[in-house]
DNA sequence: CATCAGAAGTTATACGAATAACCAATGAGT
DNA sequence: ACTCATTGGTTATTCGTATAACTTCTGATG
């Protein structure tokens, strides 16, 4: 800069105000374009890191993934965080742990010595989750996972919503009898689980049917869980015309159950999934209706909660999960 | 810093060189352990500002994706990169630009005022492709593709390799006959389509058998076309006893037209994929025999390209793609 | 004519750490 | 007694920027 004042035959204070000084006209015309020819000129890049030295603040914000960079889904999460706060001229500082708290304790700090203006502390799966103690010094968001201790605000997707959501997608064409493939007993507390069967719950009562628990199975979330319980369903004295999988693999085990059955999806079955997996959903045979977990609206939200002004709450903000409609969905066929 | 300094009842400089100095004992066992109580009891952290303000490079390597966390692969190559940044304190200052050529300017020139180590420039995609001017100025290694100009140097798949190995594999298998079902032509110049082919025709050549056209076909890598090419070779006159699919979702649509045929895999058909796609591959039945990009190795590779103190040149380097060997290959069917 | 307002800059300082250069005290060697 | 090395520090300066506070000049005004 002091080279750029030199250039220009000002002090370098000129150069910063006129720099700086969005439209303050405190200088000449003839003064400003010297300066700004000198700063063409001379391939002049201010330094960020004096900058933040006299601000006290960085252009960055932290980012902390126990491993969303690996998990096919959630690197749209990141994506969207980053998306987010490039339209305010902010980097995303970025580390994947591995789950491993302690680099997790040790890149915080590097990144809390870096004077990000925030955090975004980002899990892999929905759950609920202890944050590390340093989050407290910074602001910070909790992505895809609620703070335990309910001190940190929380951005998740609304398991309960999409449940409902799916259920009532296959209660609208028509079906009354809809089974439900879950991908984890309840008994484990995983919010996906446990909200998206209390969705399903809530649309069948709100449709005035009951739950029969004859129709509902817990699986462990893999394809041959899916296959074996659609199957089970499927072949049981007074099977479903409809099911919904609470995820696109459970999704992918119940069209081959439905394949090896001689039965056809949706003539014979309608199917709905969850997740939108973006390597399966869209290629099966028929494409899977499906809910997407808003993974880049959901990073989005996380940094705006950052940059906003108000003083955060530990409030669990939470998201919804849009339809994406495809092929596996239609009226159930009429009973001979 | 001068808190603590305070706190110890020492100078500032004595509390930085107490700090730094890794063994220089220089100072009283006393003074240094008063220094360290009063960093603890502060809580002291130290201003990276500060620090490469007065050394001039900081500890953050630039990370430019054109979309690289989207995409589901590839989500490994910036985990690679950061694993190999933390192993020298380094953390991964990352942006996205969705091949937006502006904000792929702006976030560079950003990089720069931070002062970054150097500057990874990341394809979704192997191509070759030009590289942004101002990474001229800069320490930069362009990933999973190749700086077409050659100035930068490049570390990529190596892609000839991969497809001799896969064709290898099943000549070894004591297969005569192996189709192969690519992902584009050999006209898109596409480094993927075109290496993969050639080392098919190599390892064909160097087991002694010509190239027959009549078993090759060129579709578009999706798996209506793996499908559809898997289709006609098996229903041709002389059909292969084993197929390479130049890419996992060829592969996938080719299990489907072997079902079709009410053929079985690996018994009538024997597979090779190529991708190890993570959401598909260890899916299918059989598990799909496979190659693996070497995403997560080439992110590390990338970085230390950076962090080493050789000068560059421009360099390709070719990374090998690993077998993930499954299910999906045996020895042919003796003819009846 | 004295005064005052505004325009157009400049000077000086702070941000936090690293380090070269300097200083004071102590003890050993001659 | 004098020199000199060693130990254990301190002082002063630098990195690049932002900005509060000051200066100087030019017209305009009462």
């Amino acid at each position: 800069m002091h080279d750029v004042a030199a250039a220009a035959g000002v002090s370098q204070a000129t150069v910063s105000l006129v720099l700086n000084s969005a439209s303050g006209s405190r200088f000449s015309e003839d003064t400003r374009k010297r300066v700004r020819d000198a700063v063409d000129r001379l391939g002049y890049r201010t330094n960020a890191h004096a900058k933040v030295l006299r601000e006290g603040v960085a252009g960055m914000i932290g980012f902390i993934g126990d491993s969303v960079a690996t998990t096919p889904f959630a690197g749209a999460i990141i994506e969207g965080a980053q998306q987010r706060a490039w339209e305010d001229g902010l980097l995303l500082l970025s580390v994947n742990t591995g789950g491993d708290r302690q680099l997790e304790a040790a890149s915080l700090d590097t990144m809390l010595s870096y004077k990000v203006a925030g955090v975004v502390y980002a899990a892999m799966y929905h759950r609920r989750l202890e944050v590390p103690e340093a989050l407290a010094g910074v602001r910070s968001v909790v992505l895809n996972s609620q703070d335990r201790a309910g001190r940190v605000p929380s951005v998740a997707p609304d398991e309960v919503k999409g449940g409902y959501a799916a259920t009532s997608r296959l209660l609208e064409a028509g079906h009354t009898r809809v089974g439900m493939v879950n991908i984890e007993t309840l008994e484990s507390g995983l919010p996906a689980a446990v909200g998206r069967y209390e969705g399903y719950c809530a649309a069948l009562e709100e449709a005035g049917l009951d739950v029969d628990l004859s129709l509902v199975r817990f699986g462990k979330g893999g394809e041959e869980d899916g296959y074996k319980y659609a199957m089970e369903l499927l072949t049981s004295g007074n099977p479903p015309t409809a099911i919904f999988c609470a995820n696109d693999r459970g999704a992918w085990g119940a069209y081959q159950a439905v394949s090896d059955l001689r039965l056809s999806i949706p003539g014979d079955v309608s199917i709905v999934g969850f997740d939108n997996q973006a390597t399966l959903a869209p290629f099966l045979r028929p494409g899977l209706t499906t809910f997407e977990l808003p993974f880049v609206a959901m990073g989005r939200r996380a940094v705006e909660l950052i940059l906003q002004d108000a003083e955060p709450d530990g409030r669990v903000e939470l998201m919804d999960c849009p339809l994406i409609e495809r092929n596996s969905v239609t009226h159930p066929k009429e009973m001979p």
